[in-house]
DNA sequence: AATGAATGAGTTTTCATTCAT
DNA sequence: TATGAATGAAAACTCATTCAT
């Protein structure tokens, strides 16, 4: 379902590497991202194709060539951005083995720099909108991209707690409430100026990491 | 435009205490809740007005009695919302005396009493669908909601950081930090499990609220 | 799924006799019988529901208040129409007593009467023309009007067997030989003139019975 | 217009005997047989040219190469069946001089080997679901099939009328009585089992046969 | 006040037709 | 010649809004 994956070297292997080619190995991805952009300006239902395909600068017709309903499109979305953001996890995932501290902190601006600021930001706005009109989606998004998530925070969050850094809590708990501010930040950008009104994104991320990491310390910790 | 007003003893005071007007007077009231219910399940724009009349159990006709269009019943979902927002805040307001931390405790508790845990959350998810799609409606929200919560949290970020019971910080953004985890728990009851999926709200506040007065305190604070 | 059941009284009953009512229950017949002049003229494919919705003095929107797609409105077309036919033959059925002779000239010219010459027919060129695109609505049409349609003929054809009116023959083969000319004079009337063509449906049923009673006589018959 | 009318020797006759050049003659027809079997089947608007050069297996614009519109694709269906059903009729028509019993017994067991069980019978269907869209077309195809078809029946009945064999009988309304099983047959293979249902086509054509027989014997016939 | 049948403008969807390759 | 991606006009379908009752 991820039709950006055309290679740059796929004419080559079909034999038929032809202008004409390439843009229609390309045109999935376009399509997808003009569609991101407005269903996450918008909403899906408000959205219309007229203007996706405007957006995108083809026909609406075009469209059915490659989603055979507006509904399939939205799902492309969705799954071009889970493929998407999996990857900026995988690449942020590494073999990390410095303090929980640093680790945690690898996350958060992590997350900023290949999700948070990226059109990527959009898909989480969508998916809060529209979760359930699209139950099955979401539970699919959920399981597959948030639940990945977590589980990089709670192995930072219990390396720490087992090295000592910080102190034992309600990891779970814990998990949703350093996630919380960042998703707030992403859809933030496509919405109300609900948080980071006043301050710079690297700033509220600042505020949050610090207000985090003294949340986290075990008293007699490095402080 | 606001007819959430309606207080139950109108009926009293106007002299005519039948059921039928009492129903009468209700009736806008009944309309929003519905419509609120509707809208906060499936946005704007997916939802019907068939059904939100049906949900009311009125006929469709009978909504444009009392509102001019769907706009004008959306607008007014949101004004009750924020009535009731104000109404509840003005309560936990009161005049508190007591410590900073207590009062940050009542206000993330009053919070989730009056607005987190009652139909009024789903006005935050509402809102963040939907403010591109209203930007006035947004703005007047944020200026009237959002901006008015802030202050409650600056008030009392100010006075305990003057009393020395927290350390300085960037208090801006320490207000969307602290903000963030409860918009959270709020839209996450309308849309995806994103976060207190595994714990419950309480327990989630709870975390929330210890990590946030540690990572407030002094350093040389009543640890 | 007939909706011309609708009897004088029913507004009595229902406890709403206006007008309006009247009307609401009298549509799905207008509707239909719009319907199968286009679908018999032009197929169902060809017949834009725009021109439906005209012929019966409608708007677009107004069929859809009745039937929920154009398929829709196709299957309440031939299930009207099988209804209708069902009771055409019901009266037909009657109980003849006289001579197979007699019986087979009355199913003849009862069929013309009550179906053949009326808009029924075309149900015949609809079903004919459609039956590849909705097998199962065929294979209905089938069962409950065709083979009923023969069960008549086959009970005229052996009763005159059984009296020795008749000669011996494969009486399922003669059934289609018999039903065949009747079918192609509705045809003729909604196609072209394929048979008919030079003489008065009269005339023709005519030839068709006197061919027929001659072709199935006992050699030493009442000649 | 006509494609059909490429014989297989054009290909010897115009010097170029290759593979390729015979494809390439060979192309009009193999793609309105694509079209007959597609046209009868689902008829003229429910078939997409897509499925047609689908089944031809060719793409959607080689269509277009041979055919300017699909109206032109239909036309040249019905005009290589028209040939097509008067090079059989050709054959049929011979210069037969026994007794009129078995010229008719020859068109009808005629008709059925060289139309009745080929895909030419599929015209039979397609012309009758369609004659109300193109008019000409279907005057054309009267004037020149049907009326030719009719008029090697007027023929067989009027010598065995003339010579003793037939009684006497309004002609016009005989050929109709006559034709319509045979239509019914053809009709019946693309369609519903309207009739030839419970029976082989031989059976069915035999009992057709054997009632007209005796239906036009003179009374005091060859018995 | 309340109803709900009717409307028609607005959207999605289809597919014959074109045309650059 | 042949292809098939792209187009856009036309058709199906939806639903906010109106209005006679």
């Amino acid at each position: 379902m991820n039709h950006a994956a055309a290679l740059p070297e796929s004419g080559l292997l079909t034999g038929k590497p032809t202008a004409r080619r390439r843009r229609k190995d390309a045109r999935p991805s376009e399509l997808t991202a003009a569609a991101l952009a407005l269903f996450g300006d918008k909403g899906f239902a408000a959205t219309r194709l007229d203007d996706v395909a405007a957006r995108a600068g083809v026909s609406k017709g075009t469209l059915y060539l490659y989603f055979s309903s507006k509904e399939a499109l939205f799902k492309a979305v969705i799954e071009d951005g889970m493929v998407a953001a999996l990857a900026a996890a995988e690449e942020r995932l590494s073999t990390y083995q410095g303090p929980a501290v640093d680790l945690l902190r690898e996350l958060l601006l992590g997350w900023w720099e290949q999700i948070g600021r990226t059109p990527l930001a959009g898909v989480s706005k969508l998916i809060i909108s529209e979760a359930r009109n699209f139950p099955e989606l979401a539970q699919y998004y959920q399981e597959r991209v948030i639940n990945r998530g977590r589980a990089l925070l709670r192995s930072a969050l219990e390396r720490g707690i087992g090295s000592g850094e910080f102190r034992p809590l309600n990891v779970e708990a814990a998990i949703d409430v350093i996630i919380a501010p960042l998703l707030m930040l992403a859809i933030a950008r496509f919405s109300l100026r609900l948080c980071g009104q006043a301050v710079e994104p690297e700033t509220y991320l600042a505020t949050h990491f610090e207000l985090l990491v003294r949340g986290l310390q075990s008293p007699g910790g490095q402080s």
